[in-house]
DNA sequence: GGAAACCCTGCAGTGGCTTGAGAGTCAAGC
DNA sequence: GCTTGACTCTCAAGCCACTGCAGGGTTTCC
């Protein structure tokens, strides 16, 4: 029955799924990606795991919550994986990061002050035909669409890129 | 020559897209997502366009730009096309989305407190080995699929909404 | 009349997964 | 031995809001 040996240490992968409150096909995924090795196989083709991929996938789910990049991850597993060289490309990347999420947060910060100003122009109860904010949503677009015509540069969607993204209205209807 | 009549209000896609600083490829997918309608078209299958297909773009360009997602604008969209109905909707949908924002930002807040205690642990130059930043890494991952294990519930990553979403980065090489 | 600039449709790609179909495997209970 | 249900496998498609490209037609300017 048992088709390996060291079966304590070694598991499938729903119990790697489990350990790191990873699902498994994102993990089937990674292994896709190169993320994870591939690993060995049970003689009916399941994925055999041991502690080490414990490590390793808890580490790339450690950087995803704080919001990296695959990509970026892909690059400190290879610093780690290459332990004789310099870890200046680590602080680099990380700096870079901090960058970007800082740079978020401000763009947020504006947008969360115009929500407000929005929707303090609306006195509830109003007919459509009145509302404030509906209004306030058509004058600002025709503000906005004279003030880009100018300065030739519009707001923060364009070049967005799919990095230190969403992950608000989880709980949405 | 000229296919259309009252040429001066008339226009076609590009002169849209300059207008209202979109691509117009942008403006096609809008029309076939139902956001705009479907269009007069000349003898020669060109859209044509009028002013007030610069003020319904401009307001789903403005309300793109304040990170609602194109379901929230046809509903927004919906509302000022119904304009006897009451604005409550409209409210209910600003503060919900006022809350998204608010909630993305306490996590990007925390992310980036806990990025910037991890820097301050590389002194740089160090070999990798002995890389702080990755050995916080580790530390961090094993922490967290510890205490992930006891408390049943992951970080921001699970259940992550396309909303509110990325647009740092946009300068990486 | 020819080149450049515009327009059309339709399809593929982006990231990081998630969901689903359809099939195989395994352990427990009867 | 047989069934049931939980698990696993692969492959493919879907999500969002676009963007880019191929391959064609049209208009405009010189």
């Amino acid at each position: 029955m048992c088709k390996y040996r060291d079966s304590g240490v070694m598991m499938k992968i729903g119990e790697l799924a489990h350990a790191t409150q990873t699902q498994a096909e994102t993990i089937r995924y990674y292994e896709r990606e190169g993320l994870l090795p591939s690993t060995a196989r049970t003689s009916s083709n399941y994925r055999m795991y041991e502690t080490s991929h414990v490590q390793r996938l808890s580490f790339i789910r450690h950087c995803r919550s704080l919001d990296m990049t695959l990509a970026e991850i892909r690059i400190l597993l290879q610093f780690k994986d290459a332990p004789s060289e310099n870890c200046a490309g680590v602080n680099d990347l990380l700096d870079a990061h901090i960058g970007h999420v800082a740079a978020r947060i401000r763009e947020l910060r504006a947008l969360e002050r115009e929500l407000k100003r929005l929707r303090e122009q609306c006195v509830s109860g109003n007919a459509l035909a009145a509302c404030g904010i509906l209004q306030g949503l058509d004058l600002a677009s025709r503000h906005q669409s004279l003030r880009s015509a100018a300065h030739g540069h519009a707001s923060h969607i364009h070049g967005a890129h799919p990095h230190v993204r969403a992950s608000a209205k989880s709980a949405k209807t």
